[in-house]
DNA sequence: AAACAAATCACCCTCTTGGGGGAATAGACG
DNA sequence: CGTCTATTCCCCCAAGAGGGTGATTTGTTT
């Protein structure tokens, strides 16, 4: 049976909340406030992306809430790297700004809603259940900004578009080849390679060769 | 002639043989020797087994002679990390002595053959196309050494048997994980990880991360 | 013409990896 | 009782990998 269905409706296992947020204080006050809510509970508040990325799985939250600014990883990159691990867990932003500029970075990295601080605690309550019933609780304004611009950019996050050198490079990387033999192979400097596994890294939101071997070989059962 | 001499013999293109021999006067006159047979070539020469792993995927050769002392990676590793990529190429190992100590590494390497460099001309033609007939190339005393204490050992290189905590360090790797976090994962230090790490590469016959996730992920599609 | 993406390479820095040792402990096995 | 293996950790060192930033060239696209 559906979790989100029985939530929604009111029901008696609470859904959990994983909160990341750098700051102790406002951490505690968010975490208490949540906790007030009947039908929600949160007993975890990470400090940073790392922790996050760490506790989720053994967390399994119903819905992630996360700061956009934090210490070391942001809050952008850590909704990437969950979102490429863990799918099916909504996310929703939460910055004190509403800068065009984040937002964009927020959603293509394919947070669920993008809520402010300053937002109400009823409304957070409200914004919680409409993410976990398929919504996407943001202001209608930036609403607008968003599903115009970004519809097509946050639907193809799943299979990343890589150039062709991109692309042969991230082959060699699956023969198990260093940056110099790659270079070599492709006739072209280790400048250039580490350049391309930059890019590659980038687009594919991991931060080392494993990683990206990984993911491309899961992703092609052959 | 045999069944098998005549097509040999009587191919229009010599099958072309990779030599690794380290030291150039030997290595030339093998390869002067090899490409005085009719049926053979030789005409690339690898002073290195690095050069041979290299080198291996442009010559394309029918089969492998590789001198078991060889500067840098030897003779030995050089054939278990051919056999990885190319099991289809038969490698015959070339010694001057015929020591059990080496002749077991050898084998457990994946050698299919093992010559004493003092054989003669007419008996490496033999060998060479006993090889490639499926055959595997030694003395009879060797021989009899071999099949003996072998057969198990050389039969289960494929599937290496990991330990249990290398068997999970490698688990967390093709997760992508570095070296600290399966630390944490599996409370010990990075150290400790760094050993089983060691003797994974050893075992797997590969020298980073990527490549033995590569194998392990290719080996199990699951 | 101007803007853009792709590909190439450079230099900086830090941290991680890999490979070489060694060494202590605990348990299994004879 | 030694011997062996698995597990744990230590040190050193060189090479590799990753991140940031920026420059150049070559084509498109606008």
């Amino acid at each position: 049976m559906s979790q989100e269905d029985q939530e929604a409706a009111g029901q008696d296992t609470p859904i959990r909340v994983l909160l990341v947020e750098d700051q102790p204080d406002t951490g505690e006050s968010w975490r208490r406030l949540i906790s007030s809510f009947p039908d929600f509970e949160c007993g975890t508040v990470c400090g940073s992306a790392e922790e996050a990325l760490e506790k989720v799985s053994e967390v399994v939250p119903g819905v992630i809430l996360m700061d956009v600014f934090l210490p070391g990883m942001s809050g952008i990159e850590c909704t990437a790297r969950l979102k490429a691990n863990h799918p099916e867990i909504p996310i929703v932003m939460l910055t004190a700004s509403d800068e065009d500029e984040i937002l964009f970075h927020a959603l293509e990295s394919g947070a669920d809603g993008y809520l402010l601080k300053r937002t109400k605690p009823a409304d957070l309550r409200a914004a919680l259940l409409d993410v976990l019933s398929g919504g996407a609780p943001m202001t209608s304004e930036i609403a607008r900004h968003v599903v115009a611009s970004f519809r097509k950019p946050t639907s193809s996050a799943k299979d990343v578009s890589l150039t062709s050198r991109e692309e042969e490079t991230l082959v060699l990387l699956t023969e198990g080849y260093s940056n110099k033999e790659i270079a070599d192979r492709l006739g072209i400097g280790v400048e250039t390679v580490r350049s391309h596994l930059k890019n590659i890294y980038s687009k594919m939101h991991v931060r080392s060769r494993t990683e990206a071997v990984v993911q491309f070989m899961s992703r092609r059962p052959g």
